[in-house]
DNA sequence: CTAGGTGCAAACCGTTTGCAACGGG
DNA sequence: CCCGTTGCAAACGGTTTGCACCTAG
């Protein structure tokens, strides 16, 4: 039924580059990693395989706060904060809540698969210059 | 110090067509709404009219799981579900958990002024589509 | 072998913006 | 009146896509 999926150098390579950072980087940022290893990977290509990775839930495709994606290469659900200021995107690692979902479910009638959160503010350096500023 | 707003009528309009929607409309939406009352209005004052209105905290941006932005004439936080078939933007009506952001917060060291969360899977209409197909 | 993947570059499309004219306060 | 706002249309920028070639299985 569903589509035979061949493992590439480029796929490899892009899910690597995912899993071995915290930081939760655009398809452009990937792009850029990537060519350090692949030199002429296209840009065409990232973005494909992103969206390979994000439908078959190896990543996690982060498109809020934003004109561009995120990428997440963890793939268990878990909480964000933007940094409302700079721009930067942090895990939260304050436990999931999935009995929220049934709770949805239940008072909804929906059917309810998951669901995220963000937390919205400034981080330290963005604190810090607030004060400083002040 | 914050530059002086005028109240347009295009601004007006916008404002009125998001508050008398339980929708969650999409600018392209709202621009062939408000067509019907200032038919000579530009798509563009729509987006920077909700960009105005979004920026005074009048209404909200929902900028997720989609590849446009959808609005909300409410300002109060609360919860979405997003159906991952039809699009169907939906309220949620359990309460909003204020002291997440405290949580957060402590855990952190950010300085957190409010938070997001979405639902996501199908609405009752996709549920039963699903169910007879099967 | 062969069908899925790739590189390239053009197309796409939601959103933003420069500009001259307009109109709210 | 003055300056924020508008209509118009072109530009922008992140993402997608058509095509001919390539390659994993």
């Amino acid at each position: 039924m569903s589509k035979a999926t061949r493992m590439t150098k480029q796929k490899r390579v892009i899910l690597d580059i995912l899993r071995s950072t915290q930081n939760h980087p655009s398809a452009d940022w990937v792009y850029e990693q990537a060519k350090k290893i692949v030199p002429d990977i296209s840009l065409g290509t990232v973005y494909r395989n992103l969206n390979v990775l994000r439908d078959s839930g190896e990543i996690i495709e982060l498109n809020y706060g934003s004109t561009y994606s995120r990428y997440d290469g963890r793939n268990e659900n878990h909480y964000h904060f933007y940094c409302e200021k700079c721009s930067k995107l942090v895990d939260v690692s304050i436990p999931v809540y999935e009995g929220l979902d049934k709770m949805v479910q239940d008072t909804t009638g929906f059917e309810v698969r998951h669901h995220r959160m963000e937390f919205y503010g400034l981080c330290n350096e963005c604190k810090e210059m607030k004060a400083k500023r002040a």
